[in-house]
DNA sequence: GGTTTTTATGATAACGATAAAAGATGTTGC
DNA sequence: GCAACATCTTTTATCGTTATCATAAAAACC
């Protein structure tokens, strides 16, 4: 390993100077400017950053605390975080917690360790100490999405009350008057939770008794595949089905297709979240489109902000959703 | 932020007391031990890596070059490169580069100075001189997947050759003799390369005459979805199409159902890699499964044992694949 | 032309940890 | 009782940088 040291032996000056050259912090004669370049040149001499990160105290790293990197919007978010990142010049440290509690404790020891300069959590179940645990021992922190104990915390998100209470209005607007409501783990998030409240809503504002809320039990295509033979059971009592996401929503059509019931002829069914795959499904799914990639941009892009002393730096930030109506909603009237 | 020399000055002890305590290097009196924890407790001391990586020469850093996290099988193979890293104690540095070769080259760059102790390349199109800065500036790294021109390289791949034959004796025995191939990006890698000279080996074997190879412009849904016009075109000539992954696939079978025509019923159409969505579209998607968690998993473990100086780790593996039937292939005999 | 100011360079002390050598204390053996 | 040894602890050097301060040389001033 060739170090600065080296290089400012073979050219013949202090290694004071080489670091000037490299930094361009200080005025240095052109011909030792050029002389050092060359060194650096014939050498292949590149600053050890981990020497540098020790004493200007910056580490330039992003730590993003994810649960499933497998799912595709999840996916997206991080190739947001990754590349915004990239072009401010932060590195992104990832660490997979698959929902483990302990996992995720470890990570931000690590990520603390590390002397990452800021932490982002992507997910939905953080428990309280895991949050308390980061306010405490991380100087600035991101979440995705703002959790329902914890109004606190910096978060980007979106508007998920009206984004729902939207579709809901789109679905009446088809002539659909049993709507039912497929959830993924209930009311345990503010972001879950706000789904249901605005569906229930535009409900009650076009004066509509009938509602229906079913429970998944997890988020992922196979609680969707799950949750058919309820849905097959209430055929003759719904004309459409709102899922939480898009996920959970081909899941659900796919079984109905499995078992010889079409979609939209048979049922409607409308996803939420506009992941990659609603586009590549027959039929096309009728959603609500998340901006995963901007989400995530935006993310960083305010971390970096809080990171470098901005103290304006808005950090609980709403981005815009828009309607997708494609396929899957047969019209009624 | 609290150091080492803090909690060595409050446990009235030296600061190579404390190290001693904290890495069980040498013996320390139980009495000490005791009272060291306790003021490490107390105060939240936690040692500073990047001082650590400086004087033991470690980083545990790997970097992952990938191209496009986008896509569903990438994020596959780098979930398992984190999880099994993670077990090892190795932390994952991503770096996308988007095709983008500059990019790549900053990436490395980038890798060398934090120290990292290993680089994983993820994706096809290499270029030689990227190929050879990765040799020539990194002490240990993988590929995935080989590349035509480089075969001194390390990687972990499966056999593409044996795994398109297979498939195409498949579909034969199907009854299908009209096969066309869609590649990607037709005979530019040698793993792509291995995919077509499986599928007309086996023609030939079969005393098959007819062979016809399309060549897409890229190897997403989209490209697929465009070359559907060609298909066809020659839906008279052929029975089969047979691509090179399933996006490409998935992308053909939509366009195809789009402009009116059933699949398996008017062409039966197979893919290659077995995503994710290849389970969730309808027809399911008969095709090779590789096993990218795998691939992840073995070619960070691989990297891992090189970095610890295991001169017998293997280093060019093919995986085993396995053939998947699913609904999108018609027997015609 | 001597003093002051500017500009370029070098020497040295950090940064926060580990590691090797040296020192202090206590224990054992004969 | 003193040498020899084992055990624990401190001292000191080091990792590869940057930052501060000091110094030498050159330029500017009147």
């Amino acid at each position: 390993m060739i170090t600065i040291k080296d290089v400012a032996r073979m050219s013949g000056v202090s290694i004071s100077t080489v670091s000037r050259v490299i930094n361009d912090s200080k005025p240095v004669s052109p011909e030792v400017r050029k002389k050092v370049l060359e060194v650096i040149e014939e050498t292949g001499y590149r600053p050890n950053e981990v020497a540098r990160s020790l004493v200007t105290r910056r580490s330039y790293l992003i730590g993003v605390i994810v649960n499933d990197l497998s799912n595709s919007y999840i996916a997206e978010m991080v190739k947001g975080i990754e590349e915004v990142g990239r072009m401010y010049n932060y590195d992104i440290l990832l660490c997979g917690s698959y929902y483990d509690r302990e996992a995720q404790m470890n990570h931000l020891s690590l990520l603390n360790r590390k002397q990452a300069e800021g932490i982002i959590l992507i997910g939905y179940h953080f428990d309280d100490d895991l949050i308390e645990a980061v306010k405490k021992n991380t100087k600035h922190s991101m979440y995705f999405t703002r959790d329902i104990k914890n109004d606190t915390i910096d978060y980007i998100s979106i508007n998920s009350f009206l984004a729902s209470a939207e579709m809901t209005k789109y679905l009446i607007g088809e002539g659909h008057t049993k709507i039912a409501f497929l959830s993924d783990f209930g009311e345990s998030s503010t972001h879950e939770l706000d789904k249901i409240n605005g569906y229930k809503e535009m409900l009650k504002e076009n004066n509509i008794d009938f509602s229906k809320v079913y429970v998944a039990e997890g988020r992922r295509y196979n609680d969707g595949y799950a949750m058919a033979t309820e849905v097959i059971k209430d055929l003759g009592n719904i004309t459409a089905v709102f899922c939480a996401n898009d996920e959970l929503a081909i899941g659900l059509i796919n079984h109905l297709f499995d078992e010889g019931y079409k979609v939209p002829d048979d049922i409607s069914v409308v996803g939420y979240g506009d992941y990659k795959e609603s586009q590549h499904v027959r039929p096309t799914l009728t959603t609500i489109s998340e901006p995963f990639y901007d989400v995530g941009a935006v993310t960083v892009r305010t971390l970096i902000k809080k990171i470098e002393g901005d103290k304006n730096a808005v950090s609980k930030i709403e981005l815009p959703y828009s309607f997708m109506e494609r396929n899957s909603v047969k019209t009624l009237n």
